[in-house]
DNA sequence: TGTACATCAGTGAACGCGCGTTCACTGATGTAC
DNA sequence: TGTACATCAGTGAACGCGCGTTCACTGATGTAC
């Protein structure tokens, strides 16, 4: 595993632990086991160290999942595809909160980091529109209801579990087997 | 309007404005028109100050609405009553979110508000409690279909307005007049 | 083979800066006699 | 009424500290002849 690699490791578990505040280059270069002026030889500051975690460090499994979607249409049953949306959802922001949230206490990072996201073409509102395509698609193929707004259904669902994973965080309590419980009811809830 | 008030006007501008990591006792003290040392006439230390905004000068409009619910059961369209309440927490959370997501860039200060917050019986989850208490007084008066679970259409509905809101922040959207069409088109989604 | 030099990842120590906080002080207002 | 003192909100200047960053350096490895 290349320096590099461990300093990016060693960032994003600070991020996580002690919060974007406390992430300090001493820190971050003592978890990695390196001097502070390592971090400099392989990255330009902190901020572009930061902009290399969030860009490299982020799991991608719920995007994969909701990318697949469209060879998934017509295919099983929708409502156990939404379950297993649901549960990748909030395993994936569970994860991806406290970091992402962190940015907001720091608007020009936000910023840089959303640029980086446009360029790529990534970003957390695409996960909704992928979902909201492949309701469309199912709908069209009558397996969803024509009553369905794909966009406010998709809306529902994966701002459930968003809030699902703020609310946990928030309030200290660890998700635990809750979650698959709290996605099937949502399956129902939304009753496509 | 006291120093005290002006005080805690001018950090909760700065901490929206700029963020949680710049506002820093200058640029608070700045704003409010007084030296730096005067805050530490009314403030122990910046934690204080930053609590004392959280706890005095966060919209409380979604909580008394919500609160005033029970009066409301059995009267008025539930449908035209949720759409008020979307609504009204899009823009709740429209106005929060910046704010509170800033929180988990320092989960010390987290930890004291939720400390505040529990010792007031207060906190974002009692949201979703007293939205699901009212859809839950409507379905035993048959005026929401009891197949409909009260937990999850809250979770739904609440959810997706949270995520609507940190969705045109990240994206740096305004929200504008789509709200409205928004929260309407939720409603429907989820047909109590 | 040995020798001289180039390269390069990583370091220890220092740098300047801005931060939160404190201190001795001022000047206005109130109060006692 | 004037005078002496107490109170108190607010200040300017300084404090120590930890931050991000840079610098001159080391020591290991590779390369040319």
């Amino acid at each position: 595993m290349s320096t590099r690699d461990r300093m990016l490791d060693a960032a994003a578990h600070v991020m996580r632990t002690r919060g974007l505040a406390r992430a300090t280059t001493k820190e971050i270069a003592k978890a990695a086991g390196f001097s502070e002026a390592a971090l400099y030889k392989h990255f330009r500051d902190k901020t572009d160290l930061f902009l290399a975690v969030l860009g490299e460090r982020s799991p991608s499994a719920l995007g994969s999942l909701l990318a697949g979607l469209g060879d998934r249409v017509g295919t099983g049953s929708v409502q156990d595809t939404l379950e297993e949306i649901a549960r990748a959802a909030i395993a994936f922001y569970g994860q991806t909160f406290p970091m992402g949230a962190s940015l907001f206490s720091d608007p020009p990072l936000l910023a840089a980091h959303r640029a980086t996201l446009d360029e790529r073409g990534a970003g957390p509102q695409h996960l909704n529109e992928a979902l909201a395509d492949y309701l469309a698609a199912e709908r069209k193929g009558g397996r969803v209801r024509p009553e369905v707004d794909p966009e406010s259904a998709a809306a529902l669902l994966l701002g459930a579990c968003f809030q699902h994973a703020f609310l946990s965080h928030f309030t200290d309590r660890p998700d635990g087997d809750h979650a698959a419980g709290f996605a099937r009811a949502l399956c129902l809830g939304i009753s496509c």
